[in-house]
DNA sequence: AAAATAGTGTCTATAAGACATTATGTC
DNA sequence: GACATAATGTCTTATAGACACTATTTT
């Protein structure tokens, strides 16, 4: 029996949340690789966001294990599925809107969803939502991210109130214009790690 | 390359949470099974149930997928660990409580450690825990299943009001005496379906 | 009548959410 | 100086948690 493994990569751009998909022999798929005999499983995982994406640290969780035995024709394949989280100026092609997904190969549709479920109950009670901005970004930013893949609107003040108090931001110098009215201040997390917070964000 | 399941089976005895443990060659180890050639590897969960325990349902769900090489000598094993939940009449031998575990084989001990964490953060925000409970039970009876599986007291108060503030439970006929003094209401839920809270209880 | 668990309410502190105006740098 | 986003506080409501006594049935 094979195991492989599929990784559903996020990274948000212009305002919309994207995934990563590589052509497929038929359909655009997932990148994955077949697990190699002696190897780790979590490193399979590892080993194709590194030659696939060219990013060599990301954040990555394992998510589900997919093991229907018809989920993919030929010779019969577990999938482990992880999720990823890259920061926004991930460069390159195939990434796509999650909002408008070509049909996909495979049990990909499945594993998507599953994954983007398990990215907006995250969002609410730790702070893995860092993992997809730049390291210095402004409020605004940090808020249109949470909008984006929470997919309503947060109301300004109570969600400046609420991350601030947190403690986990601190302004950092320098400013970030974008038109004719005032820049805004840069903050950047605190610590890179991420953690698990007491009450929901948002 | 084999894969497997194992099962991570949890029922509440006496004030007590345990789980099933097999003989094993060597040491106690959890029930478990190759996948086999043309079965869904949730489907092998469910048979491991069956065959093992006796019973035919339960509460399963896939819990994580541990895929190191070296977790198990011989052939190649990639297990994908499932965690289920047990009625409190749940019969027979090999039940050890979670708090005074042997050593066991392989990775079994991890697994249990994942199981257990997973359990107790949806004792929080889900009704999982109405599965280890007979289908009657006392407010003092489901107080104490929380307090067994977070390992810590819970305000009697405080735990009705937000217990019975759900709507989740109902009063049933019947009282459940044992000793010399007053019998307690039964409870029972209004559904049998697991729901996820808006809120966390206790 | 003694024993022992069942059953109940209030108060305080904290958090969530609704809501509008002023500030400031760019163009 | 016009524009456009940045930045900021208050009030109301709901929830969490601390806390102690009375009720009831069995023995």
């Amino acid at each position: 029996m094979n195991v492989g493994v599929d990784l559903v990569l996020f990274t948000v751009r212009d305002g919309r949340l994207l995934v990563l998909l590589g052509p497929g022999r038929d359909r655009p798929s997932l990148p994955g690789a077949l697990v190699g005999r002696d190897e780790p499983v979590e490193r399979a995982a590892r080993r194709v966001l590194r030659e696939q994406t060219g990013f060599a640290s990301a954040y990555l969780e394992q998510l589900y294990t997919f093991g229907d035995p018809r989920r993919v024709p030929g010779r019969r394949t577990v999938s482990v599925a992880y999720f990823a989280l890259l920061r926004s100026d991930a460069a390159g092609a195939g990434w796509k809107p999650v909002r408008a997904l070509p049909p996909l190969a495979f049990d990909h549709a499945a594993i998507i969803r599953a994954a983007l479920a398990r990215l907006r109950a995250k969002l609410s009670y730790s702070t893995v939502g860092l993992q997809l901005l730049p390291r210095a970004f402004t409020l605004t930013e940090l808020q249109g991210l949470y909008e984006v893949i929470l997919a309503r609107r947060i109301d300004k003040r109570n969600f400046r109130k609420k991350i601030l108090s947190t403690g986990l931001l601190k302004p950092v110098p320098g400013r970030r214009a974008s038109g004719p009215h005032r820049p805004a201040q840069l903050f950047a997390f605190r610590t890179r790690k991420i953690r698990i917070l007491d009450g929901l964000i948002v």
